[in-house]
DNA sequence: GGCATCATGATTGCATGCACTATTGGTCAT
DNA sequence: ATGACCAATAGTGCATGCAATCATGATGCC
């Protein structure tokens, strides 16, 4: 389906023995966010395996670790498709987000060595840069820099739920965000990095709650049009003047 | 290696179309939680396929998810291994189960339909009885109170998580608590029960905080010979002695 | 024309087979 | 006796094949 002359068989995963299950974790986690992929998008497992040069075995396995992480919803005998989530599902996961970076913000502050700093200035530095760029870099980055910062840490749990519940939220930020609305926040990451540095952990604290506070209120009150995604709402105004319009829906993507 | 003979094949998962992975996942995480597996007990995939009537490709799929989890070690052509978590590991992982459970508590605080208390006491009252028993009994039940809460919540992420870290906190305590050291806290969930049927929010959240700190810490400050399951540091004190005896101490557990 | 029924293709569920890697016990030289 | 080297074995990494299940378009009936 994709572009793969017959012969050469498309070695996008070739390199050595590295770990290509998670390969694909990784390239799906980053559509994800950056709206490439989009809830209920179909993810059919010899497609990515044909993809990505390996087997259904390996798509298989990749499928399964995005279906335990939330991002896909993994039903019997079914497509995976991009997960939908719902809207309480995305206000928990933000509530989660917040306490969970909390810990990393009071676990850092006052110990962020110089070279940390650095590191984190050059990212948002970045993130900055980007601003007139695509959407999706700009989402990207801001995701990263908030796994960049629970990394730090040095806590590997925590680096781990920080890190799904952030793409998690990039997919609630997809399903319920309208375009254009989640930018701007930039600055906020600079003045956590200012609270860090002083060892102001309380301050800290507040900042990244109101910080993700703010995302959540932004991507989540906002647009009450399109506040769900599920078809039946969607789909609720056009019915109203289907009476005489032929014009007959496709449901399938591509 | 299990007995199981020849022509007829263990047919322990047999089922009609179940989740078979997840069964096997249930059965391990169970399993360690009562400390039936210990740290560093090795998970073949084809012994798990044979024991379970699967082929390795299920265990195989079981283990992934077990991993993702951090119950299990999952290393590239290495035998998977139950995870040894180290110290900082286990207060880190009790850090997070603190908030999660806080946010538990906080949704439910005065929310509690009667049939969930009803159910909240039942549990309890089981656990009261357990006391007797075997303590991978308690373990289990203990453990099982807090998933049931977070059940009660309906909000599926957080309860995944809670279920996560709960089971890994079952592991630390596997890892680092003596035997008989993480008892008596029967009386301390019913006084959460409690705090969440008066309604006072703050007051659960305080109780399930010092309740969780309690278990953290009889768990991890108890028992400082034991901090570490590092074999060189569990060796150590043998080390000494070793000068005249001969007795040649195996390395792999069968 | 609208609706239920069925057949075909698409897709997953799972087991098995082969290749490769790590481990383990033995052997040989020192 | 001790240490390095090597062969046999156990175990994983991965692809492929077959059966089962679902989706979708075609057909026939009303």
């Amino acid at each position: 389906m994709a572009g793969s002359t017959a012969t050469g068989k498309t070695r996008t995963l070739g390199g050595a023995g590295e770990d290509k299950a998670g390969t694909i974790c990784r390239a799906i986690r980053r559509a994800i966010v950056e709206r490439a992929l989009r809830p209920g998008d179909r993810l059919p497992e010899d497609a990515l395996g044909e993809r990505f040069g390996v087997s259904r075995t390996i798509a298989r396995h990749a499928l399964g670790q995005l279906g335990s992480e939330g991002l896909v919803d993994l039903r019997r005998n079914r497509i995976a498709v991009v997960a939908t989530p719902s809207m309480e599902e995305a206000r928990d996961t933000f509530d989660i987000r917040i306490e969970l970076e909390r810990l990393v913000v009071k676990a850092l502050a006052g110990r962020l060595e110089p070279d940390q700093i650095a590191q984190l200035r050059a990212h948002v530095e970045a993130e900055q840069a980007a601003r007139g760029g695509s959407e999706a870099t700009s989402i990207r980055l801001a995701t990263e820099f908030h796994v960049l910062l629970a990394e730090m840490t040095g806590k590997s749990i925590l680096t781990r739920y920080v890190n799904e519940v952030s793409y998690r939220c990039g997919l609630m930020l997809s399903a319920f965000s309208r375009p254009h609305s989640s930018e701007c926040a930039v600055s906020e990451h600079s003045e956590i990095i200012d609270a860090l540095i002083a060892g102001d952990s309380e301050n800290a604290m507040r900042l990244m709650s109101t910080h993700l506070e703010d995302v959540a209120e932004r991507a989540l009150l906002v647009a009450p049009e399109a506040r769900s995604r599920d078809l039946m709402d969607i789909l609720a105004p056009y019915a109203e003047e289907a009476a005489g319009s032929p014009a007959r829906p496709r449901r399938t993507k591509r």
